[in-house]
DNA sequence: GCTGGAAAATGAACGTGTTCGTAAATTTAC
DNA sequence: GTAAATTTACGAACACGTTCATTTTCCAGC
């Protein structure tokens, strides 16, 4: 297949760039290394799976890696965000509404836990690197992935909170970021065992949210005054 | 057989233990370590700062770091292992029988916080590796003193449940696993900021505390409508 | 005292991730 | 079409963490 001239018009205006062969080669180099990298990954594990190993199988040079990922824990995220955006994109999709809050959260993270758990190395060298890591290339549009994940959890409880299933009238950011925080303990809880199951670590995590919107004491003050 | 080799094998009544050489020249040697290997890692980072120099300043062979931690990483468990106990012990000693349970949990947390939020960088680097991190020497030591906080809330629940401070008749247990998961990702979150203020940082997690103590919905199906 | 053995210390050597100066590839300008 | 400019690819070189065979230090038995 070669280069064809035709894609390299100028369609309008400024519409979408033709992308020149220069950017189509960087597309196709970024693929290799990422599926050269989940490989090695998994095959070897993270420590054992060497930059050399990557560069080679991606028929790339070892420096190039370094022009796509800043460093080895960056491969990471460059494997994990394609798959990580379809992950929660997919598991805000299955909540429905109606269904009480715990069923709708529980629904929403079944994909991570059942993808995440299939490669559980990967996802504990995923979750390390990401506590205090937002520095990378890659990890930034992770970023982004993840914020998604917390504004749909607080749409979900902001329309909890407007036909009544929860009662509490808590900003429904802050309510999002304290389950978010549950969800992120109990899969790092869960992903740390030999073998993570999934089912197993969603009923855990369901228990301790059930927890949560039970709560622990008597209904607040509703006795005050 | 002399007079001397048995008297340091068991003295009856010395405050001094009486070591042997070798014990004491190992204590000493460890210490060494660990001065050097704090002072290092706070003023140049984890990263930066390299075994080479801390075996130096800690006159030592570069070789027998390696005596001492597993790994570079071990070493950090190594700095903090004996403060990280005190702290603990510290905050569990802070809270007074009686009070509200938010009031017990923060007392508990406040040493943490305000130990912690002294030294952020150095705890960043303990919290993203003890993530994952249960194999080295010092890790297995810091997973006991963990395991006392553990079990240092659980009583605490214990207690509330036992006065009707708290209504939840749940397991104790998984209630101070929540507590301690909400108390993980609270920390990690105020830690990554530039310049964590211990007193902000517990605000925001009395804020959670008290949100999981109320909870989100009414006492299930007390006041179904 | 001395001696054999065990525990600890050591640094040269190894393979690693990462850097950086240079070459190749592509685009832009004329 | 060709040259200049710019972006990308490259791998030798470097510094690092870690290993391990060797040396040194300590202690028990004479």
């Amino acid at each position: 297949m070669t280069a064809r001239s035709v894609s390299r018009k100028k369609p309008a205006r400024n519409a979408k760039p033709a992308l020149g062969l220069r950017e189509q080669n960087k597309l196709d180099k970024r693929e290799r290394i990422r599926a050269a990298a989940a490989e090695l990954f998994k095959r070897h594990g993270y420590g054992a799976a060497t930059m050399r190993q990557i560069a080679q199988r991606a028929h790339v040079g070892l420096g190039t890696l370094f022009n796509y990922a800043e460093d080895k824990r960056d491969l990471v995220f460059l494997i994990f965000n394609v798959e990580l955006a379809a992950i929660i994109d997919d598991g805000l999709k299955d909540s429905r509404p109606g269904d009480a809050l715990v069923t709708q959260l529980i629904a929403v993270f079944r994909s991570h836990y059942r993808h995440l758990g299939a490669k559980p190395e990967l996802t504990r060298i995923l979750l390390q690197e990401l506590t205090f890591y937002s520095a990378g290339k890659q990890a930034k549009s992770f970023l982004q992935i993840r914020q998604r994940l917390m504004d749909g959890i607080e749409q979900l409880v902001q329309a909890a909170q407007g036909d009544g299933r929860i009662l509490s009238k808590e900003d429904p950011e802050l309510i999002a970021r304290h389950l978010f925080f549950l969800y992120s303990a109990a899969i790092r809880w869960w992903i740390a065992a030999p073998r993570p199951d999934a089912e197993a670590g969603l009923d855990d995590l369901r228990c301790l949210l059930e927890l949560q919107i039970n709560g622990l004491s008597p209904a607040k003050r509703a006795a005050q005054a």
